[in-house]
DNA sequence: ATAGTAGTAACTATAATGGTTACAACGGTG
DNA sequence: CACCGTTGTAACCATTATAGTTACTACTAT
């Protein structure tokens, strides 16, 4: 059963750390805290560097929020670590038979659907905050 | 990326070929409007036979549905193929270091809330009826 | 200049998928 | 009763994404 890469619970754990120990984390130090090899790290690092929710000062370390953990909802981190791409949560086989009703109108019709299916999902990701993630934390 | 099986859509496919010419289907014809091999066919219609979704008559072929196409939903579909377990849509990295507040809490706090977005992903396509797709069809 | 850090590229082991071959079991039909 | 086409499975393989690893370059404060 594939499911979604742990890139995305990493980088809501790395995000929570910055949150609460605001900018004196090395990578290494976040590797620790999360149980893996630094350069994972540094690669989820990038990615959210990219989308623009981290900075990071390089040569010296420690990093910092750009944004409010109130404005940081899981939807942002699921999209920055580019876990799940626009509507292709579900893969839907190819090239299915044209010369058959079902083969010429499954791909289009049953897509249609799984993109709601996806939005439903991603919008329930967007109602959680990082803020409400770290106001659990005891 | 880590997507969703075909194993899903596979279904949704053989189910709406049973549904649209009732019972006078071999697994190689089906195949053929899948267009994949017959035995990957007969893997997926094994679990839909378990899950109580469809009949098969063995020896001779031919399949019928055993519910009304409008109570057979995504969700049972998605059910059946075992595409996704309960609670494992995302997975969450482990053996987070205990030493470490965010370590510490992560698991059990973000989990919590990936159950939820599963939930609302489930619920959305529960809401989906084969017989509302096979309506599309033209 | 040095030490410690971030940024990346490249390689690897692992795991799930989806296709394939092969064969046994079943059940009408001649 | 034997045959033929079908279903049911087991076993194997190529492909793919992941996550860990090593190794190296580039940067910055001291």
């Amino acid at each position: 059963m594939k499911q979604i890469s742990t890139r995305f619970s990493m980088a809501v754990h790395i995000l929570s750390l910055i949150a609460v120990n605001s900018n004196e984390l090395t990578g290494d130090f976040i590797a620790g805290s999360v149980n893996t090899n630094p350069v994972v790290i540094r690669r989820i690092m990038g990615m959210l560097k990219k989308a623009g929710l981290v900075e990071v000062r390089p040569g010296v370390g420690g990093a910092s929020l750009l944004k409010a953990t109130e404005e940081i909802t899981l939807l942002d981190v699921y999209q920055a670590v580019n876990v799940i791409k626009e509507n292709q949560l579900f893969r839907v086989h190819e090239e299915p038979n044209e010369q058959c009703l079902v083969g010429r109108n499954i791909e289009l019709v049953l897509q249609s659907e799984l993109n709601e299916v996806q939005s439903a999902m991603e919008h329930r990701l967007a109602q959680t905050t990082l803020s409400q993630l770290t106001a659990r934390f005891k």
